[in-house]
DNA sequence: CTATTTATAGCACGTATGTGCTAAAACCTG
DNA sequence: CAGGTTTTAGCACATACGTGCTATAAATAG
């Protein structure tokens, strides 16, 4: 048999292609043959582990999310409360040049969802997840002797607007990351009050 | 002489073409072609008024911030404070079947001014735009005796943050008109307090 | 009525795209 | 080394796009 290539990591490595060619040009850059060029391989090479420009985009959607579920799954979690909230929060935010890398690519898609009613459900998935987990930490906070201004899911939705309309305006360029920092830290002092 | 046509209304109506198939199919769905085919007109007539697709996006992009700023001065200002920053906040979402009309468009535009500097230029003018008003709102509500949580201008912040993040949940489809009214007035009453 | 100018229609060319398809190359198993 | 299977390269076709261009229609001023 033949030399054997672990597909997904092969995909992987495209998506990362992907994304570059959509932080360049938008998602209107991606074509097969730009990808291709890209990444280095044939189109034909290309068309072997993503068969169509469809596959291509789902994938690299899907790893925006899974992109994000890493980045907050190695957060330290060991300090005060409110520091691993606020941990968290800023993790989700495009406050480097590394992780503005994969939240421009959100952003893209994001927009794309107009119009699109399946690209739009990958979306509604990912806020879901991201909104089950504040909720669980602002609940946590809560035992932990915190005062919330409301039940968790209130506060969790109040918090992720917040957190999305900051990212969209980070990536627009109108707010520095300082000011981003700073607005979060106002945001959730209004949230919660320690015990 | 022949027929005079009123150039920017007949590129207006074009606009609003042009936002049914950005609605329809997105930004790539936008094409001289089918631009021609919503509108009616012959694709040499359409190129009469808009001469390139870059003049076509250009054209709807700035119809969103005419849009946005109509909507905004046909409020009535004539009630309590308070109220009246609650109207105003809510012109801006897209909690009705027609102003989503617009905000999709603009969301459209928000995603595609990724790796565009210019695009982004623009949408960056309509956010400093909203930005003064709101701090000339909030300072009004302060001389009126209510009492800020800090500067006006990072009240201002604050709170665009959250309504564009509701703006893009909303139309994402993950929350409702309800929950982001609630969650509207929990962030105002949490940023200021009556006299 | 006629001349002139604007408006409209649509063809044509070059280019780019998605994708089907074929064939060569690379490589492991036996 | 031989056989068979995966991987890679890239050609070819139909389609669609932006845009330049020309010809026709429409309408007003003199």
């Amino acid at each position: 048999m033949p030399k054997q290539v672990d597909h997904d990591q092969r995909r992987a490595e495209l998506a990362q292609a992907v994304w570059r060619l959509i932080r360049r040009s938008g998602l209107e850059g991606v074509t097969i043959r730009a990808l291709a060029e890209e990444s280095g391989w044939s189109s034909g090479a290309v068309r072997h582990y993503l068969p169509s420009r469809a596959a291509v985009l789902a994938f690299a959607a899907e790893q925006v999310s899974a992109q994000a579920e890493a980045q907050l799954r190695q957060l330290p979690l060991h300090g005060a409360p409110r520091q691993n909230l606020l941990n968290f929060l800023e993790a989700t935010l495009p406050l480097s040049a590394e992780s503005r890398e994969w939240l421009e690519v959100w952003l893209a898609f994001v927009g794309a969802s107009v119009g699109d009613p399946q690209l739009a459900g990958v979306q509604g998935l990912t806020y879901r997840d991201l909104n089950a987990a504040l909720g669980e930490i602002l609940t946590q906070l809560q035992a932990h002797g915190w005062t919330l201004a409301g039940p968790p899911q209130e506060a969790a939705l109040d918090l992720q607007a917040a957190l999305d309309g900051l990212s969209v305006h980070l990536l627009l360029g109108v707010i520095t990351p300082e000011q981003a920092r700073a607005a979060l830290e106002r945001t959730i002092d209004r949230l919660l009050t320690a015990p």
